[in-house]
DNA sequence: CCGGCGCCACGTCATCGATG
DNA sequence: CATCGATGACGTGGCGCCGG
């Protein structure tokens, strides 16, 4: 599949060209890139400029052009994010902002983005908090590939399901039964996605697995898993060998991310489901899970939105560079001229 | 092969600022 | 003022690399 890098200039108040333009690069694949990819591709003919740029993909990269550098450079290089609403800077004060679509794909370009936003992102300083809220709006998210947790949270509102009902992180308990229960209990689990699942058991209730939970859940040997077309059933058979114990708390993701409370360590054969109840302590005990576990996924999207931001600081500093070794060279093709007239 | 080392990702806690 | 999200700090485990 073919990407095209479509460039459109907005007719910014300080944008010196006011025609919208339009530049398709037909020679990348954004979307594919794995590393660094380059690219070039020749803005309209009055800007005198042949880019070449580098593909950065999943990136959101401020891009920065010396159209006025062109007739002595001929080639400026420059850094394209694949990223949409990327801006490109120019040294004449031009904003153009640069989006990607795919072959085939005509939405069209928010027209109702303001040109205030806009000149927030060129005049935007590198500040951490500041560039992550610019890239938030769901661009920063856009890589994103597990749910969060709010997806799961969601998805229980779109299932209706009592919020008594979620089960944090580590509530899950699997506890030796009273002997009522007799042979393998089997978990029916639906709406399975990465965010998590919807679990019944027995009686009919039902309850929610968040994402690592239900990953963990199916990576533990102890349990069968019978996936159908619409429903995955769990089968929790019997505990022989056992789930890792609290004995061995440093390989706990055999069967529990943090916790071995799974399981008991009894090797009863029996098992039974049983959620948080509402009483003071345990509501605190649940409370305070919840608090991890939202913390857990802040604390996650915290790393991945700070790597975001060093690699956007890292293609500044490529872009920089860059511009830096036109200049230089400019400087010393003018010295180099000047040199030769005042010969002359 | 093994220990040391560096890097990375993660979980947790503490803290701060925004918000209702 | 309580709550919540964001983030720095810290500790930990996994993993790869390298030298002995």
């Amino acid at each position: 599949m073919e990407a095209i890098v479509e460039e459109k200039c907005q007719v910014d108040p300080l944008a010196t060209s006011p025609d919208p333009q339009t530049v398709r690069v037909t020679n990348s694949q954004p979307h594919l890139v794995t590393a660094a990819n380059i690219v070039h591709f020749t803005l309209p003919s009055h800007t005198h400029a042949q880019v070449q740029s580098v593909i950065q993909p999943n990136q959101q990269s401020v891009i920065q052009t010396a159209a006025n550098l062109q007739p002595m450079l001929g080639k400026n290089v420059i850094l394209v994010s694949s990223k949409p609403n990327s801006v490109i800077q120019t040294t004449q004060g031009s904003l153009q902002t640069l989006r990607v679509v795919e072959n085939g794909s005509d939405d069209s370009f928010s027209e109702e983005e303001s040109p205030k936003k806009r000149r927030d992102l060129l005049t935007r300083r590198p500040s951490y908090r500041k560039i992550l809220n610019d890239l938030g709006g769901g661009e920063i998210t856009e890589g994103k590939v597990e749910h969060t947790s709010s997806e799961a949270d969601s998805e229980l509102s779109s299932h209706s399901i009592p919020y008594h009902t979620v089960l944090p992180a580590g509530a899950l308990q699997i506890t030796s039964g009273d002997g009522t229960q007799t042979g393998i209990q089997t978990l029916t689990m639906t709406n399975a996605t990465a965010g998590g699942a919807i679990v019944q058991y027995a009686q009919g209730q039902e309850f929610f697995v968040p994402g690592k939970e239900f990953a963990s859940i199916l990576a533990c040997p102890q349990l069968k898993v019978e996936e159908s077309n619409q429903t995955m059933e769990l089968s929790v058979s019997s505990m022989s060998p056992r789930c890792p114990s609290p004995e061995t708390p440093e390989n706990p993701t055999k069967c529990s991310p943090e916790s071995s409370e799974y399981f008991t360590n009894s090797p009863v054969e029996f098992y039974q489901v049983v959620t948080q109840s509402n009483s003071t302590g345990e509501d605190q005990a649940r409370k305070r899970e919840m608090r991890l576990m939202k913390n857990r996924e802040a604390a996650r999207e915290c790393r991945r939105k700070k790597k975001e931001y060093i690699k956007c600081l890292e293609n500044r500093v490529a872009v920089l560079e860059n511009q830096n070794k036109a200049l230089i060279d400019e400087l010393k093709s003018l010295k180099e001229l000047y040199c030769q007239q005042k010969a002359e």
